[in-house]
DNA sequence: AGGGAGAAGTTATACGTAACACTTGGGCGT
DNA sequence: ACGCCCAAGTGTTACGTATAACTTCTCCCT
């Protein structure tokens, strides 16, 4: 019987057993081939499976000097974007019994003094979506592998990243617009300094430049509908020839820019067509549903975490970017002029 | 100097610092005060500092027998709600030096064997949002402090529950419908075998059925905006008086609805008026908005993990339900006829 | 018959921390 | 002058696990 309160211990199944301890973490540990007879092994497996045995996390922890646990730090959680992030990231860290750890914070990793505020468990490694330059230091200083995702590799201080082809995404929305007939562009940009948002802002630009006839407006919003709604109204109402296409950096946005469009009586794609970026959930239950751009998060999520398992044992990490894929659906059309 | 690649412990910052390696767990355990000296215990706070060192974690856990770190579990991060959840949870964690991991489980905790899945981390305890019955007996089992949220108080087997109160959500929609002089519903149920879903339907059932010249039918769906589109169009299409309001589980469901009555040429709210129950960001971004339910998530995390530490501390956790509020938007009117 | 190889274990140890119990030296009251 | 107390530490131990190193015993080959 338990000795009332305490939970039992591999001493307590080694006693109850008739074996030693040592014998009880072979057999537990699956290494007691040719070391622990079959009945043995059986005979503590049961006696383990009787107490209701569970083996102590910190002792073991302790003992091996790691703890197959990963931080994955993500910017928010309040999309379904970063969740799948981490369904990706936990799948294939399941498969190599590790667990994934989440550190939600809304500015990435925090400044250098206790970069990881509340997750106190103990880690063999990082997985981080967006960390300031100082941050970055601490924990290279920690010496805990790291994979970045989302970010620049040529400031990642030779942490391995993981990558969208966020740009391709950008080319194939704007060729698709460029072939729909479409020549004057409004930017609707998040007000974030991340570089995934730089990236969009830059190959946009880029892409328009070497197209001839083409002029581009650009307005900056948080990533909240009426933010995103004003900003829109207020662009699309300066003087001027009226923009007939207006690219979002995210879904989020769109939906913001779908109201303005409704408010200033623009009919959707008719008068003016929108795009977004992600395929949230959110772009099919808009009206009409939303051409954008397809990140599968959680292949991304499952990238970074082999990645990292590619670090942690010392490989070198695979370097290609995550392909994305241009989904067309009612929200974009030939411009009526 | 560092030696090399292995992280320092609280024996190299004692000799760095010329001290003993308890002073060392003295100072920054911050319990000197009148054991040692103000100047030594600056001098050992300095050397560890100096050397970037971090206790480690494991050992202290073991050390201490608790990890002041709980378990989260969540149906699905694919939701605002949730994240919502986790982050009151987690703010209130921090305050208390606890941390939390997320453990997102499409079935709610799993079988008996290995209940948890890949979380990996060592716990302190655990606060549940749905679980099997064989599951929860076999935590119970762990004598892991548990709480349970939006769970049947009278099926918990003694663990402590915290709960939204639905019910009230759901008179409240109720009522708000009544009053504008609708007496035909559809309810658009979740097809999820959840209690938080059956307190829905059987509040609204019995609050119809104090209504003289009312009538109900119901449709289920599994939580996805196809679904709930095929469903609520079959619903409407049935031969009879067609309902003049829709009344659905949560917000996406409600997304699916008006589709479905879009499809149908039905105008919203003036055919037909639809409510959600959520008030995720999604409501707004609907045409019309939607009127629905706010339910506060991060409060709702935030009292489960209060809960949560008041177990652990032996008092008696709070059972209040927390209140919710209707928030009318334009997708409600007095029906037409 | 002798010994070497393997099977079937056991004993002992270290991981890094926190805290209890102990030591030392000086200052102070009477 | 004696004892006592307090400041300022140090020595030691235990937490529960995994594993290297050791011990027995039996079997089998030559």
């Amino acid at each position: 019987m338990a000795r009332g309160s305490t939970r039992p211990t591999s001493r307590d199944v080694a006693e109850a057993a008739g074996v030693s301890q040592a014998a009880v973490s072979l057999v537990l540990g699956d290494k007691w081939r040719g070391r622990v007879s079959p009945t043995t092994a059986e005979r503590v497996r049961h006696a383990a499976q009787e107490l209701g045995y569970r083996p102590n996390l910190a002792a073991r922890n302790l003992r091996l000097g790691r703890t197959r646990t990963v931080l994955l730090v993500v910017p928010a959680l309040t999309t379904e974007f970063f969740a799948g992030v981490y369904t990706g990231a936990a799948r294939v860290a399941a498969q190599h019994g590790f667990g994934v750890v989440l550190y939600p914070s809304p500015e990435g990793i925090g400044p250098a003094r206790d970069p990881f505020g509340s997750a106190q468990a103990a880690l063999d490694g990082v997985i981080a979506s967006s960390m300031a330059a100082d941050a970055l230091t601490a924990i290279r200083g920690d010496q805990l592998p790291l994979v970045m995702l989302d970010s620049d590799p040529t400031g990642s201080q030779g942490a391995a990243t993981v990558n969208l082809d966020i740009a391709d995404g950008v080319r194939q929305v704007t060729d698709h617009l460029l072939e729909l007939g479409h020549r004057r562009f409004l930017h609707l940009a998040a007000d974030i300094p991340s570089w995934t948002f730089e990236v969009r802002a830059r190959e946009l630009a880029s892409r328009l430049c070497e197209t001839p006839g083409t002029s581009l407006r650009a307005t900056r919003a948080p990533i909240s509908f009426e933010d995103a709604l004003t900003a829109t109204q207020t662009a699309l109402t300066t003087p001027g020839p009226r923009p007939t296409a207006v690219i979002c950096d995210d879904d989020k946005l769109a939906a913001g820019a779908y109201k303005a469009a409704r408010r200033l009586g623009l009919r959707i794609p008719d008068d003016i067509s929108i795009t977004g970026l992600d395929d949230l959930a959110l772009a099919r239950a808009l009206d009409p549903e939303l051409t954008t751009v397809r990140l599968d998060a959680e292949r991304f999520g499952e990238q970074g975490m082999k990645a990292l398992l590619a670090v942690l044992d010392g490989r070198t990490p695979p370097q290609e970017d995550i392909p994305v894929e241009l989904v067309v659906r009612g929200s974009t059309a030939p411009p009526s002029a």
